[in-house]
DNA sequence: GCCCCATATGATAGCGCTATCAAGAAGGTC
DNA sequence: GACCTTCTTGATAGCGCTATCATATGGGGC
């Protein structure tokens, strides 16, 4: 048998990117790489004649730090996953832009992806996600499956549910309390007079936070005396759905005077199914929705909805974030940031 | 001077990340980290018996594999950067969706970020995403900054430019022509009889293919012998813009009997403001829109639009994709993908 | 002038994985 | 049975970077 450990010169062909290496940028300034590795990480550090050498190297060679590399020697990489339910809907796009724009100047990585409101789907992504060593990760909600919290806390990274701020986060949540915006649109249609309101809401089993906005109108709807009726759709959200949705309830002949829609799209559908139908909006039903989204001051008439605060998550998020990355620890828990009653023409 | 080169014991602390290595399977499994790394990469390449242990063993300790040291190893990381204009408008979410559903079940990571149709922070994102060694990248539309380019090419990774098929791709063209588009929805209204056609786009210096819609637009009118008013709103489009930008028009008591808008968006605020003030569409005015989106269908009167191929666009550019990881050279360079006029009732 | 301490820079060992090569096992051919 | 080929499995050297430690340098204080 030949001597396995007689130790020999290599031989084999090595592969490598082709990409300029921070070693190629250490060797024209003439430093040390570890010297262009502070320069580049803690500026602050260097003298200024050597930072500038190996600034200048940078930039003449053209360097792009591989954060893989970076990555994997730090243990930890400089990305956050962010997990939405849709990227689709704007709903959560206004978050999204803020957020990663907020990070992404910092110099961190978002990477997003969507669930298509499946748990299953989300458990997946956070899986997928957690591969890349994120510093941190942002769901939204706060249920998800038992594997995914599991992985989530094995992680022992900071994780922010956003977009709910009910019990039983898993470690900080930021967003407000969709229980308490069903009852306050609610508690408004009553004082307008509406007596028979039906809330309708779309594949609520999956969208816990529609389920929670339909849980707060009927707490409103019972307390004052009136019945409650809610309807939930088959399907995901879309104008398409709203009329339909609408036209069914009229040929049900069911009593309403005013309906409340889970969002703003389902809203707008059905404000188009009452043109179509000459009825009234607000005189003959009053329709509110919920979202604020683009269209909702400008059809007609404008929509009464909520305006929940997205961009503020999205901001709230990243400083939460960005202070843990810096090392505070005693940071709250939980953050509710409210929601405003937009009240227009609609109802 | 004490001699450099003596060896001794490296005491230092070390860190990891605490995480399940693939070492750890391999001791659990009793088979070497090959082993391991060629069950997950390689299914057909191990036996039975061993990828059954292997499989078990992670299981067992819910090894995550780490990407970072994957794709340093491998020299080229299993992702794919995709840069949109914007993720908060839904033209692109489409593509976005099926794009990354079917490049992440085959394995891929999809990074994707928004340029809010800038240049300068296209270039930033870009470089951003090559740091991670991308296996590909995919831009939107055709024209970038000289630097972006410079940046890609040096790369030598397959690059997708979607949405767009006209001249100069840096790689491979995957879309549709907008010039054609634009000249389609303006024959189609003057072969309705509209010889009063007002073109209006929001921000088409950034946004190039509405200016290639309007291009198409210009050319239709003119071989008509019809003339050519282009409207280009300052802002960035929205329902909001819209009835405004109508608006503004009818106080200039510019003649028009069409409105042709750059994207649907801008037409149902246009739309709007037509049921605001009571005017009759189409009688009076017929409105287009581009891109189909969600309400185009159910809005009142339903929106005469052009639709892209955007599932289309992400299932071709998924699979192109995939056949050049797959080692495949010489696929096409341009894909058309085509456009479908769609004929609705306000035009 | 000597010592001590703070500061700036360099040397180097991995981070966890995959590509490469080596070697053993199994099967086929003459 | 010797030889060759094919198929599995193992050993190992980095991928490019950062964390850690070591060393050189430069002032002050006495």
């Amino acid at each position: 048998m030949r001597a396995r450990t007689a130790p020999k010169p290599d031989s084999r062909l090595r592969r490598g990117s082709g990409r300029v290496t921070m070693d190629e940028v250490a060797r024209l300034a003439g430093v040390s790489t570890s010297t262009v590795s502070r320069v580049l990480r803690e500026p602050g550090a260097v003298s200024d004649s050597l930072a500038g050498r190996v600034r200048s190297a940078v930039d003449r060679l053209g360097y792009v730090p591989n954060l893989m590399a970076g990555g994997l020697a730090a243990a930890r990489g400089r990305t956050v996953g962010v997990v939405v339910p849709s990227i689709l809907n704007s709903f959560f796009a206004g978050t999204i832009d803020t957020l990663s724009g907020l990070l992404s100047s910092a110099g961190w990585q978002v990477l997003d992806g969507s669930t298509d409101y499946s748990e299953a789907r989300e458990e997946a992504l956070v899986e997928a996600f957690l591969a890349w060593s994120p510093a941190a990760m942002v769901l939204t909600g706060l249920r998800h499956s038992e594997r995914t919290v599991r992985l989530l806390r094995a992680a022992r990274i900071p994780v922010v549910e956003m977009w709910d701020v009910s019990e039983g986060a898993i470690d900080i949540a930021i967003g407000f309390s969709h229980r308490a915006a069903g009852r306050s649109m609610t508690q408004y249609l009553i004082e307008k007079g509406r007596r028979r309101i039906v809330f309708v809401g779309a594949i609520m089993t999956s969208d816990q936070r529609a389920a929670q906005r339909a849980e707060g109108y009927r707490e409103a709807v019972t307390a004052a005396g009136l019945p409650a009726t809610v309807i939930d759709l088959p399907s995901r959200s879309s104008v398409a759905l709203g009329g339909p949705a609408l036209a069914d309830l009229l040929v049900r002949q069911v009593e309403m005077d005013a309906l409340y829609c889970s969002n703003d799209v389902l809203a707008l559908g059905a404000l188009f199914e009452c043109q179509r139908r000459g009825i009234a909006v607000p005189q003959h039903l009053s329709i509110a929705g919920f979202g604020d989204l683009d269209f909702a001051a400008s059809c007609v008439p404008p929509l009464t909805t909520i305006r929940p605060p997205r961009e503020a998550i999205g901001r709230e998020t990243a400083a939460m974030l960005l202070a843990r990355f810096a090392g505070q620890t005693h940071l709250r828990r939980a953050v509710d940031l409210g929601f405003d009653l937009q009240i227009r023409r609609s109802a």
